[in-house]
DNA sequence: GGATTGACCGACCGGCCGGTCAGTGTTATT
DNA sequence: AATAACACTGACCGGCCGGTCGGTCAATCC
């Protein structure tokens, strides 16, 4: 019925159909609960084929991380709009990465579960390779932000970036539960409103300024 | 070496005892990847027994999750201290509240495994049983606090209280990335700074001020 | 003191796991 | 036409998985 069975379609080579068959069973269910049968079965080809093409299960994991990995960089490399005002362009960036990350859900929920697992080693691979190029931009528009007078200079932009970043994260991993709290169930499939009211928040605070009108 | 096992001690029902290793193997490692095996030998008993006393690995799993809920919730049951100024009262739930997922680690993890695997059943469970009188209790005070007027009114409570939560989460749970960004890595170890400083920058927001001092 | 009960164990089961291998069909090179 | 290289397969392997079974032992009850 509405099953999320988006069969791999008979095109291309073998190893790209298991590569991406891979991907969506891995994304969906984690690695150990992830037959090679299985992957070989929805990529349609034999058990030993996948063999053929990648030297072990870890091998195609790795396979797989990597592919997320390059697609995922090079997502947020076109989305620079400097004549923008500053809070427009903090806004922008936000929006986009929430976006993002929502669009490319397999890729995402790959990504996160690496990060979760909390592998030493894993972990500094994907700091330096996959997010540090990201982080260390919107670090910058921070700083620019800062330089020019538009921001609070006594904040540590570190800070406000790892903000932003776990309000979308938080956003996308937790809206299976959030449909749920009577509270937050209204957000949980509107990520516009969501990052529009998240930039809102972290721009003015939500505490009631003084001489503010009730 | 300096090796996490913390040895599940011969003291206490066998039945305990597994439910402790079963506890801490699952969050280690998820649910997969832990054999009733392992539980059994870090628990001291024969595999038989484990099912003598749970009727399947599942069972033994949902008991587990079971305990870590109910000791989840009665964890944040003591936090009230209304005579403090509501801006005090914020600060000190958000403090708590990140000291009380880094000190519990263990079930930390394990539910934060349950919410990003996303079963539609389970997130429900989750929502209604361990997250939901937290969350409105968070809610119901910042609700007090657009009351009292010390809060904007055009803000949606949910969202600042998804914020805060979202703000603790990520620190817990992408600790070993951001111990490899530079632009954080000093933040990834001290909790203490890291909750005044959301905190400051919930309550006043980013922006710089008009009429303030550069 | 015999029967019952429940905690507990060693041995075992079918099945699936990741991985191997000998062999087949196709295609390009010579 | 012979050969080499390669994509691909079905049958198979040892090992571990979750789970079962027959039985031991100590405490409890009548």
């Amino acid at each position: 019925m509405g099953k999320t069975e988006s069969l791999i379609p008979q095109v291309g080579d073998a190893a790209e159909r298991i590569l991406a068959a891979a991907a969506q069973l891995f994304a969906q269910s984690g690695f150990d609960a992830v037959s090679i049968n299985a992957i070989a079965e929805l990529a349609g080809v034999s058990k030993a084929n996948v063999f053929h093409h990648f030297s072990s299960k870890d091998d195609l994991y790795l396979a797989v991380l990597r592919a997320a990995c390059t697609q995922s960089c090079a997502q947020l490399d076109q989305l620079e709009s400097a004549q923008d005002s500053f809070a427009e362009r903090l806004r922008h960036y936000a929006s986009a990465h929430l976006d993002s990350i929502v669009r490319n859900a397999e890729i995402s929920r790959l990504i996160l579960r690496e990060v979760q697992e909390g592998n030493p080693q894993r972990s500094k691979e994907l700091a330096e390779q996959v997010f540090g190029a990201n982080f260390a931009r919107l670090v910058a528009i921070l700083r620019a932000g800062q330089a020019r007078g538009e921001l609070r200079d006594d904040l540590d932009p570190g800070m406000i970036a790892t903000l932003m970043i776990a309000a979308d994260i938080f956003f996308f991993q937790s809206r299976a539960v959030s449909r749920h709290l009577p509270d937050v169930k209204h957000l949980a499939d509107d990520h516009g409103a969501y990052s529009t009211m998240l930039m809102d928040i972290l721009l003015h605070g939500i505490a009631k300024k003084q001489g503010e009108k009730t």
